[in-house]
DNA sequence: ATACATACC
DNA sequence: TACTGGTATGTAT
């Protein structure tokens, strides 16, 4: 610390104009001969200006925070690091190794698809973009430094002969529907990063895959005639197609000792290959389809958690991939090494703090938790520490609704007030467009700048409504446009960006006074001793879906169930209700530890054998031998799709046969159980509960309520009905549909005003999910009771209760924090605040929503 | 709630 | 010719 001020001196100094080389194919540059170019390229514009005082921006809180490192007493730390061990072996105690994590990314992946598309490009160094912006750049051009995030004219100076494509993201949108069809044989509910990104858990898959035989794990390798008319791309490569096979034998084939094709072998028609029943096996076999159906190749990593498997798929890079073994040892030798700057995560500026403190790779994390834990807010710090354990999420979600949605655009400057407010009005438009494409609606309204200095500037507005329209949006945006054109004063706003943001979204349908109430009811009582440990479970579990109504939006059944729970906690926090718990939560979290007890001790879930069976357990068999298309339960990837398009075909026909009346939706499968008994009814939610837990993992929590209350929450989703037809594009799903479901039907049918307030609300019971006459909720609330009344003593009939295995794969990295909160609420008795170590100043302060949440992705 | 910063693709 | 656009989330007030 006695050159605390080290930050600011040589090096360190331009990081962020420096060439970013954490990237594949980008090792051993010429760096500083990259970094000339770039600084000459830069230097002086308004651009560079910035980023310098940005830069001593930075430099200046490293200062701040070498100041605080160097009053900190040894007394202090000693202190610190006890807290922080004790919290290692918590978070030790739940590490699960039993989920085998991929994550699968597309190499160059626009710049693949712009490749394959126009085969001259091959070979040659190219990119995607535009000379102000490039998006990526394949292998060749790495080598010259060229890289995403890099504006085009810097890169043609690094490598004059660069070739840059315009983007064109219609075609890779295409592909990467393509290859998330793939994904979904693996893993129906993948979470998709970006267009050619994901995470999957292979677990299941691997399961069932150990009793297929040879046939379902037999692929035929693309043939430019017939075969399985998978793909008819092939036309725009003839040339290539002698090109690329080979290679693809190649690789395929000196890796796996089957009988290669033996048919016609590399002949126009019979070439397969035969993959193996293990991870490995099984994520080859995936990137296979890949290429084959796409022509592109995508690398893979394979390991017990997503922040590994993300690190793992970088690291054979192109066309490759790598498997950590699940096991404690690989995992912490694998970190110990691996630079911090390698974390998702973990960007430039965090980077760099870390090494003002002399911390450049896990193994320095770990050693220096006790210190950091003092200088980083809580959820910094804690990340950092699950980090350095190599700890990471072990539960694949399909992501969550979105919370946000913007339009902006760069330009030439612009000066002139007219000129500022009709692009303001066009970008209105634009999202204006966008949210009804979504049905959304939201209240606030935020207005983003940047002027020709590339000074950022936002300004908010918050509605007591949602609105969606350009009027309604323009209304709010002018008026922050004009604020800010008046607070400058005489001076014209120089403008180089203008941005439109609509954010703290509400059902469309605005129920909002409605939901309220409902929503005290579920958590009447929840809430217990004020705040403290439980508190932060809830919200930490819910992730910021305090605040605001439910969108509406493409949720999957797990999603919708946070979602519930989160609206019903968050509000409950808000509006400080009754602090007992509410008979349903007890009820929930009751019966799902029975059923969670009961999937454990029925055999795996394997065999669907069961009577209900929905799609869950019997999909298995027949697999990814069969196109794509698939046998996998209702509950697959299409109808939990994102905002893209693509008609959820399973999804509707399967759980949509509905004859309202006469079934009930299974919250699981999604499927229609022909019955009203709701004996019945709850016997198929076990089945599919149980086919569909994953691996529990040992969830030793010792302790009493606390955790039983998360428990019950997470599945509080066995409460949604869903059976609605507008389940999958943009329907209203979430809380509205659950327990307030409205309008009949012309919720979100883009074009209509949507007026739905005038039917009134229709109260749907989350148990027996009958439409209830009554709009009362007194009434409604009794009825309600009563439902749970029954549930409660079916479920205690015949059960005793047993220790709590984990929830089924709901909301990750909740689930591993409240494990870890959890205990350690039953350690200390203190619920209140005041986890270990606690930096002094910062988290004393009463946490925002969003101040825990973490920042995970 | 608002503004700004960091991060990721 | 001169450094994106979209979304989420963390930090600070």
């Amino acid at each position: 610390m006695e050159k605390g001020v080290a930050s600011s001196k040589g090096e360190g100094f331009l990081s962020r104009m420096a060439l970013n080389d954490n990237k594949a194919g980008m090792e051993g540059l010429d760096r500083d001969r990259i970094n000339k170019i770039i600084m000459e390229s830069s230097k002086g514009s308004r651009f560079y200006e910035n980023e310098l005082k940005r830069e001593q921006q930075v430099n200046q809180r490293i200062e701040k925070m070498m100041l605080q490192k160097a009053q900190i007493t040894e007394q202090q730390l000693n202190k610190a690091q006890a807290q922080v061990e004790q919290m290692v072996a918590e978070l030790e105690r739940s590490r699960d190794l039993s989920h085998l994590i991929v994550h699968v990314d597309m190499d160059a992946f626009y710049a693949a698809v712009e490749t394959r598309d126009c085969p001259e490009l091959k070979d040659k160094p190219m990119a995607v973009g535009s000379m102000s912006m490039l998006s990526t750049s394949n292998y060749h051009a790495r080598k010259f430094g060229v890289r995403a995030a890099m504006p085009g004219f810097i890169a043609k100076k690094l490598c004059p002969n660069l070739i840059i494509v315009p983007t064109n993201f219609a075609k890779y949108r295409a592909v990467s529907e393509e290859i998330r069809e793939i994904f979904a044989d693996y893993d129906p509910q993948f979470q998709p990063m970006s267009l050619d990104e994901a995470y999957l858990d292979f677990t299941e898959h691997l399961e069932r895959r150990q009793s297929w035989p040879e046939s379902s794990r037999t692929h035929c390798f693309r043939t430019s005639s017939t075969t399985k008319g998978e793909d008819q791309m092939d036309v725009s490569l003839e040339p290539e197609q002698s090109d690329l096979s080979p290679v693809l034998f190649e690789d395929s084939l000196s890796s796996s000792p089957c009988s290669p094709g033996s048919e016609a072998d590399g002949a126009s028609g019979g070439a397969f290959e035969v993959f193996g029943t293990s991870v490995e096996e099984a994520v080859r076999e995936m990137r296979f389809r890949i290429e084959q159906k796409t022509t592109l190749t995508a690398s893979a990593g394979i390991a017990p958690n997503t922040m590994i498997a993300k690190v793992c798929s970088d690291k054979n890079k192109p066309n490759g991939q790598y498997r950590l073994p699940s096991t404690r040892e690989a995992v912490m030798d694998f970190i110990q090494s691996l630079p911090v700057r390698k974390v998702s995560g973990i960007g430039k500026v965090s980077e760099k703090m870390l090494n003002a403190l002399g911390v450049g790779s896990c193994s320095h994390l770990g050693q220096q938790m006790a210190l950091l834990s003092m200088l980083f807010s809580e959820t910094a710090w804690h990340h950092l520490l699950e980090v350095s354990l190599g700890l990471g999420s072990t539960h694949i979600q399909r992501q969550e609704e979105r919370k946000s949605m913007s339009t902006e655009r760069t330009f030439k400057e612009l000066s002139r007030v007219e000129e500022q407010f009709s692009l303001c009005k066009e970008l209105c438009e634009d999202l204006a467009g966008d949210m009804k494409k979504e049905g959304l609606k939201g209240k606030t309204v935020t207005l983003k700048l940047k002027n020709v200095n590339f000074e950022v500037k936002s300004r908010a507005l918050t509605l007591s409504y949602g609105v969606s329209t350009v009027d309604e949006i323009f209304a709010a945006a002018k008026d922050l446009l004009k604020t800010e054109i008046d607070n400058e004063g005489p001076q014209p706003l120089r403008l180089r960006l203008m941005g439109v943001r609509i954010s703290a979204f509400v059902s469309s349908d605005d129920k909002k006074p409605l939901q309220r109430s409902i929503i005290g009811f579920l958590q009447q009582g929840k809430a217990d001793s004020s705040q403290g440990m439980h508190q932060k479970l809830e919200k930490e579990h819910l992730i910021s879906h305090s605040s605001q109504t439910v969108p509406p939006d493409s949720l999957s059944s797990a999603q919708k169930c946070q979602r519930q729970e989160g609206v019903t906690w968050g509000r409950g926090l808000e509006t400080g209700e009754e602090p007992k718990q509410s008979f349903f939560q007890r009820a929930q979290a009751k019966r799902l530890r029975l059923q969670e007890e009961n999937a454990s001790t029925q055999e795996e879930g394997h065999g669907g054998n069961a009577s209900v069976t929905t799609s869950i357990g019997t999909d298995a068999e027949e697999g990814v031998g069969s196109s794509t298309k698939a046998h996998n339960s209702p509950c697959t990837a299409s109808d939990l799709q994102e905002k893209d398009p693509v008609p959820p075909v399973e999804a509707s026909t399967s759980g949509c046969g509905l004859t309202v009346s006469e079934s009930l939706t299974c919250p699981v499968c999604f499927g229609q159980v022909e019955t009203t008994d709701l004996n019945v009814f709850n016997k198929h939610i076990d089945q599919c509960l149980s086919d569909a837990s994953r691996k529990p993992n040992h969830y030793t929590i010792s302790d009493t309520e606390s955790e039983l209350d998360l428990e019950g929450d997470h599945k509080e989703c066995e409460v949604m009905p869903s059976n609605r037809d507008d389940l999958q594009e943009h329907s209203l799903d979430s809380l509205q549909t659950v327990l307030l479901i409205s309008d009949d039907n012309e919720t979100l049918t883009s074009g209509q005003p949507q007026s739905c307030d005038d039917n009134g609300p229709v109260l749907i019971c989350p148990v027996c999910q009958l439409t209830q006459d009554s709009d009362d909720l007194t009434v409604f609330n009794r009825h309600v009771d009563l439902c749970l009344n029954q549930e409660v003593l079916h479920e205690l009939r015949g059960h005793t209760s047993s220790p709590i295995n984990p929830p089924s794969a709901i909301n990750s990295k909740a689930i591993d924090r409240a494990r870890l909160l959890s205990t350690q609420a039953s350690k200390g008795k203190t619920k209140r605040r005041d986890s270990p170590s606690s930096p002094p100043s910062k988290k004393a302060k009463g946490l925002g929503p969003h101040t825990i949440d973490k920042f995970f992705r």
